[in-house]
DNA sequence: ACCTGAACACCGTTCAAGT
DNA sequence: ACCTGAACACCGTTCAAGT
């Protein structure tokens, strides 16, 4: 399974939609009463590396997130997360899975409002993938079994049914609008580092090719370097996100 | 640049839409007449080098393409290959625009006919990157700016403008339906190798993960795990493929 | 200009040994 | 059960030296 995830083991009983973003710190005083003291925060665990891992993407990128860097962002060697993680795949794709919590589902699905609220998801989607520099990228090509994406999953189909929409097109445009967020938002974090001083130069680069061709081989290119290139992310995200929903919406019967 | 390609400096006007598949040896007794006896094909180059990966690729795999690899493949060490290819993401995007000239393009391109057209390109694309493993991995997430991709991109712009469709939402569709054709290919080519026995099982894993899951907790997927996961690959991208086009075509005037 | 050997600075993962 | 040091088998890329 290409997520990382043993598919035949996901626990969904176990998820708990709980706040975005749990400290690392376990509560002082908790509810636990322990006589002896314990060290600190000495003891390792999934919960750990998968915020330790997710701070590190935050501040240097995906590719930053190597499990001796995670290790060492926890004090100790790369061989102790094996305990906790089958796998560097695994490892991403818990990451992955615990930001899909801050996604916002609509509670209670109204019915007539299927458009809106299918819309609102998908962008609280996307805004929860933005605030993770380029995490996104290790989403694209995977198809979500996470037990947080379950819900969401769930919550997309649940919206489009309510709305009148076929199970067989609800289950395809799931698929598809899931793709579509993620591979946006992740086209959208690109040039954000090292090499290149921003986005900017990046979108000016390709701007400056299109215009750069020749009518005579890239006729149609060239007749439309301005539409190809304008609008800022926000904007050609809510487009394609309207058009895609306009066209699930022609299938109802 | 993401692709690799050094936006600025893509050379549209080399493209030469030639055999799909050029082979790898020179054509003897060619053009050129030589009369010292060269070595075999001693001499490295560009194309050698993305000729030897896509054979990597296409027995191993992409991850099995690595400089070192290649290099070996090429019966050199991996320094060598630094005077034709900046460096590895650059020799990647060179396969995988290479790949592309094996696109179909419509000629002439009949406006009556705009959706047949463009749907048989997707499909053509499709079954370019579906000859090449899991070569799509590759271009996920990044633009097409390669020069034979630009070619495509121009065509498939064409087809829609002559079906009447606007600048704006063609620009849009492009890059949509270029989104969509990738992460289907490369969807599809997971579970291939090493680890699984066909993706055959990674299908059964997931529909028995969503066959699963609790009414109460996942009550829109277990009520569909028959329609998110029926279809085989060819039938859902041609389903998915319609309903894009049909998309496009409700926005015309 | 092109090619090379050797090195540099990394990777993910395993494994025997500890507790 | 969990943790660890050390090692294994790799990476991409650079660089001085050769031709």
């Amino acid at each position: 399974v290409s997520t990382g995830y043993a598919v035949g083991v996901a626990a969904p009983g176990k998820r708990t939609r709980s706040p975005a973003r749990p400290s690392a710190r376990p509560a002082v005083g908790g509810r636990t009463r322990v006589v002896t003291q314990r060290a600190p925060t000495r003891t390792l665990s999934r919960a750990a590396i998968v915020a330790a891992a997710l701070r590190i993407i935050d501040a240097e990128g995906l590719d930053a997130a190597t499990m001796r860097r995670v290790a060492a962002e926890l004090d100790t060697g790369p061989a102790s997360l094996y305990a906790h993680v089958a796998d560097k795949e695994e490892m991403v794709a818990a990451v992955l899975d615990h930001v899909v919590l801050e996604v916002e589902i609509p509670d209670p699905i109204d019915p007539k409002r299927w458009q809106q609220q299918l819309k609102a998801m998908l962008i609280s989607m996307r805004d929860a993938y933005q605030r993770h520099n380029d995490l996104a990228r290790a989403g694209l090509g995977s198809i979500p079994v996470g037990p947080n994406a379950l819900v969401v999953v769930d919550a997309v189909l649940g919206v489009m049914l309510a709305g009148g929409v076929s199970k067989k097109v609800a289950s395809f445009a799931a698929d598809l609008l899931g793709l579509y967020v993620t591979s946006t938002v992740f086209e959208q974090s690109m040039g954000h580092f090292a090499d290149h001083d921003g986005k900017a130069e990046y979108h000016d680069q390709v701007h400056q090719l299109f215009r750069s061709l020749s009518a005579d081989t890239h006729p149609h290119i060239a007749s439309m370097a301005a539409e190809l290139t304008e609008g800022d992310g926000d904007e050609r995200f809510e487009f394609g996100l309207d058009l895609i929903i306009r066209g699930i919406a022609s299938t109802r019967s």
